[in-house]
DNA sequence: GTCTATAAAGAGATAGAC
DNA sequence: GTCTATCTCTTTATAGAC
């Protein structure tokens, strides 16, 4: 066929990819384009508001992957809380690349993108919050310090993040997930 | 007077302000040009480099600051170990403002800005994170304790201020703070 | 050492053909 | 639903007056 085909899902993939990679500012129209096999022009037909949008639906995108792939399992019952803690840091292993791919709640959040991109990032962030201050009460916390423990185990999982990406290293990055199943359940 | 004068010293501070809040991608000469009361023609007289050049010369004179004003008294004797990791705290907060300002470790290590750049941003990281081992050391704790402390806490504060940053918020940071003297000195 | 003016390339965005 | 073509604005960068 004369012309590219690609799902919504496989431009969201790759936008993805590019904002992650380089932020909000740092990504242009055509890198997008370029990446999906399209022209500029095709993108404001599936993307009327442009970049913002695109930007928009990517971090709508990861606020669903993660909270059924990360969030959701930590409600289910049927493993104990510290088993599902650890299904949660093989998720974030995956969805973070061993800690080689930084967090859009990072690199998206650095002054540039749209009000609506970072109240989605505010809620992602909060769910996240939720869903470890849950894990870490039923096992066994009190409520105070399940709500700290959440909290610091994210600055973890991002500090680590941003420590890997300037030294090139993962190493932080898996000792911070190592711990995790531990730091959330065990007073 | 007709032309505007700035030192060098307020240049790197209005770059540094700019930049730690936009990052590399989101700050243009124009900005740069603007916040220091020139026009984009004069950054090239004393940056010939252009963008890429002052974007190296701000995370140098970070480096410079934070080697004085944190490393510095991390490694002086006279104060005992916790009290000097306390200092340095204080520093650290009055750097971040708070918690308000983000890291340029952090903003700046998002691909855009030249090798150079990352080359000093990884400098600067391996010596705080070489300044937190010594005083760990010093502190009681042995070799191998003290290295994942330092790697720990630093990964803590940078975390912290992504989470900061995200939910607009800044007691995560100061509640990180406040851990380091004990969590840097006590096994 | 800073300015005005301008070049050249790239950005986001739209119109209209197919 | 994607294309080519084009528009406008911004960006980086340089030339040359003062």
């Amino acid at each position: 066929m004369a012309h590219k085909t690609i799902s919504d899902e496989e431009m969201v993939t790759k936008a993805l990819e590019l904002f992650r990679t380089y932020g909000f500012e740092g990504v242009s129209l055509k890198q997008l384009a370029d990446s999906m096999g399209l022209e500029k022009a095709s993108l404001y037909y599936r993307f009327p508001g442009g970049k913002d949008e695109i930007a928009l639906t990517v971090v709508r995108a990861v606020d669903a992957m993660i909270r059924e792939s990360i969030f959701k399992p930590l409600y289910a019952a049927g493993a104990s809380p510290r088993k599902r803690v650890q299904l949660a840091c093989e998720q974030l292993r995956e969805f973070y690349v061993g800690g080689k791919k930084s967090c859009t709640l990072d690199v998206m959040s650095i002054r540039g993108a749209s009000k609506e991109v970072k109240e989605v990032l505010r809620g992602t962030l909060q769910s996240w919050l939720d869903a470890f201050t849950a894990v870490a009460k039923e096992g066994g916390l009190t409520a105070a310090q399940a709500h700290i423990r959440a909290e610091e185990a994210i600055v973890r999982v991002e500090g680590a993040l941003v420590f890997s990406r300037v030294l090139g290293e993962t190493a932080s990055f898996e000792r911070t997930l190592k711990q995790l199943p531990d730091f959330l359940t065990v007073a």
